[in-house]
DNA sequence: CTTCGATGCGCG
DNA sequence: AAAGCGCGCATCGAAG
């Protein structure tokens, strides 16, 4: 703290203080408190608090974790504002202990992240930036001895006599929180949105408060909810999987002729670039030093492994693609994942409210977003996520959400149609756009029937229900034309550029110039839509979504051409994955205020971007389906133009909930 | 000894 | 010369 800075003395009052229940009657009496706690570590089942610290007004108190129980009311009281650095994990301490808190959550964290999307919204770091504030971090006054943990080190500090440091340092923290929060929510006052709901959102307060605010306790339930593992089941696989990496890491060392770490990109480099004379076709991005390696990707190897001409190349190649695959799987999900489960076999993905500059949510510990699907995995670790006894797992999916706020956000009446008379939003744009010219080439207009019919054709051979006959020129450039049209569509939404387009499809960058433009002339308006969220962002700076959270394009002046596109494609994008991310978002709040646990025993448990996933007792299965996919289909204030809809449906484990 | 950048790869 | 958005994790290996 710099010398120039006074605060208010910090309290300490020990277990058994008999001016505690003085502080009990004053805090019950408050409307906003600020908290923080000190705990034994970071995990949110695991451990608890030691301590914990209390501010309002010029007040700092801190007392050990024992006291908790005395605050009962005050955390049983729904309207009292808890105001905290980092909600979720501080309300996860005290329910580790007992504790539930019913009132509101208030986290500077997020209030941060409203407004300062690209920088750190950590306590310490909002302390100096917000109050001009310099205090040193926990690991700095207290460094822990080798292998100690932190609730180890704590203690150490009560019995060495640095309770006075640690009641300085825990008040501190509590004290700025409130600080900071008052700070935040002027700042957040005075800056205006854009948002389509300007009554409702007249300012970023309103976001957070209507929104972030309710939102954090969402996803508190959600993460101590958890989601059940079956167990036997992924040590029912690890062996085998296990079994095999081994076979193929003596495979890989017997074609080098020596030990190679399959994991290891510099030694795979030298032997596929070095010894075996493959010569480099694609380099990596290269970092700060802008060094630029040769790949080793899959893409690489995948190539490497369809020459025939080295045939040790050939080998080595499809042995270490094969071999990265089980890798992942068994070191991330088989043997991760059961380090990481509770004592009920369930495991509690953190999400992260304040990562993403989308207003995405994130998930971490593990990350249970981007756990392999169905039909990519050869495992089915998503078979391994079940329900408990008794129950189903209930999985609603929004179908093409990204696309269909699109349609709405540029008005395009040809996409609009298309979703309104509930087709394949791909196969419609094929159509549309590839079926005149098709009639020039090939004297044959194609319909958005004939890509339905092709891609049903399609399937059966795939499943061996027709014979490989069936799979015309005409059924194939019907195929091709879907993909094109689907390729292009999100590859626009990202801002991709024709260079990347002909790699992705395979043709020249002339072809691929002319299919985009094929595409933004057949649908003017979304053309329009993407030059008008360039001309906002050069306007205002800023990209916003429907809500009108913001992002920050600073780059969008910049003389590098690069870092100019760069700038174009997030604010194009920030509209439309923004947006998807408030609508979800809206929905998972409306969920939790219908009380769903109350009505059926509903507890949802993940989102993925577009998907929500619930635990339901099987006896309200049914009603539950119909009440979620209303509230998903419904979860703005007013209609789009197109329907939001969502496909539902229930299971026992991940994969057949669908 | 820990930390951090780089790489590769999974999801939407 | 290159130019696709948003994330997190495991791992290696260099740097502090």
């Amino acid at each position: 703290m710099p010398w120039n800075v006074s605060l208010p003395p910090p309290e300490w009052y020990p277990h058994g203080d008999r001016r505690i229940e003085a502080i009990v009657r004053e805090v019950l009496d408050l409307d906003e408190v600020a908290t923080d706690t000190e705990t034994t570590g970071l995990n949110i089942v695991a451990d608890f608090p030691l301590y914990w610290s209390l501010a309002w007004g010029e007040r700092r108190v801190c007392m050990p974790a024992t006291t908790i129980p005395y605050f009962r009311e005050s955390f049983a009281d729904p309207t009292k504002r808890w105001i905290f650095a980092n909600a979720k994990y501080d309300t996860h301490m005290f329910a580790n202990v007992g504790i539930d808190t019913a009132g509101e959550l208030m986290c500077t964290q997020v209030m941060h992240s409203l407004l300062y999307e690209e920088e750190s919204h950590e306590l310490k770091y909002m302390e100096k930036q917000l109050l001009g504030w310099q205090t040193r971090s926990f690991k700095d006054l207290f460094a822990p001895k080798k292998g100690e943990t932190i609730g180890e080190r704590l203690q150490r500090a009560e019995r060495e006599g640095e309770l006075d440091k640690l009641i300085e340092y825990a008040t501190c923290d509590a004290y700025c929180t409130g600080k900071i929060k008052g700070i935040l929510k002027h700042q957040l006052e005075n800056e205006p949105t854009f948002s389509l709901y300007p009554e409702q959102f007249p300012n970023l307060w309103h976001l957070f408060f209507k929104v972030e605010m309710p939102f954090t306790k969402v996803l508190w339930k959600c993460e101590r909810q958890g989601v059940k593992v079956d167990c036997e089941y992924l040590k029912k696989i690890q062996g085998p999987i296990e079994e095999e990496i081994k076979k193929l890491e003596r495979k890989l060392n017997r074609l080098a002729g020596r030990l190679i770490n399959p994991q290891s990109n510099p030694q795979l480099r030298e032997y596929f670039y070095g010894d075996l004379k493959i010569k480099p076709r694609t380099y990596t991005k290269g970092g700060k030093k802008g060094v630029r390696e040769p790949s080793i990707d899959g893409k690489m190897l995948e190539w490497v492994a369809e020459q025939p001409d080295n045939p040790d190349a050939k080998a080595a190649a499809e042995v270490l693609l094969r071999l990265r695959d089980l890798m992942k799987t068994n070191g991330t999900y088989i043997v991760g994942m059961q380090k990481r489960l509770d004592q009920h076999q369930r495991i509690h993905t953190r999400f992260n409210q304040d990562v993403a500059r989308t207003g995405r949510l994130s998930s971490a510990n593990p990350n249970m977003q981007n756990v392999k699907t169905v039909e990519e995995d050869e495992w089915q670790v998503r078979g391994a996520f079940i329900a408990d006894e008794g129950k189903d797992l209930i999985v609603g999916d929004y179908e093409q959400l990204e696309m269909r706020l699109l349609a709405c956000a540029a008005a395009e009446p040809a996409m609009i149609d298309i979703f309104l008379s509930n087709r394949d939003i791909h196969m419609g744009n094929a159509a549309l756009i590839f079926g005149p010219s098709y009639e020039k080439k090939h004297g044959w207009r194609m319909s958005y029937e004939d890509i339905v019919e092709a891609k049903s054709i399609d399937k059966k051979v795939k499943a061996g229900k027709l014979p490989d006959s069936e799979m015309t020129e005409l059924v194939r450039l019907c195929l091709v034309a879907r993909l094109r049209a689907k390729t292009i569509g999100f590859g626009l939404n990202y801002g991709m550029k024709e260079n990347k387009l002909a790699r992705s499809l395979d043709c020249t960058k002339q072809e691929a110039k002319d299919l985009i433009d094929l595409y933004l002339k057949t649908l003017p308006a979304v053309q329009q839509f993407y030059d008008s969220a360039i001309e906002e962002c050069k306007a205002t700076g800023y990209s916003f979504t429907l809500l009108g959270r913001r992002r920050f394009h600073p780059e969008i002046f910049s003389s590098r051409l690069t870092e100019r596109w760069g700038a174009e494609r997030k604010a194009v994008n920030n509209n439309i994955q923004g947006t998807a991310a408030d609508v979800v978002k809206l929905a998972m709040i409306r969920c939790d205020r219908e009380r769903l646990d109350l009505r059926f025993g509903t507890h949802m448990e993940l989102q993925v971007h577009d998907e929500l996933m619930f635990e339901n007792p099987k006896e309200t299965t049914r009603e539950a389906i119909a009440v979620i996919q209303d509230i998903m289909e419904h979860p703005l204030p007013t209609n789009l133009a197109v329907p939001l809809t969502v496909s539902i449906g229930s299971g026992p484990s991940w994969i057949n909930a669908k």
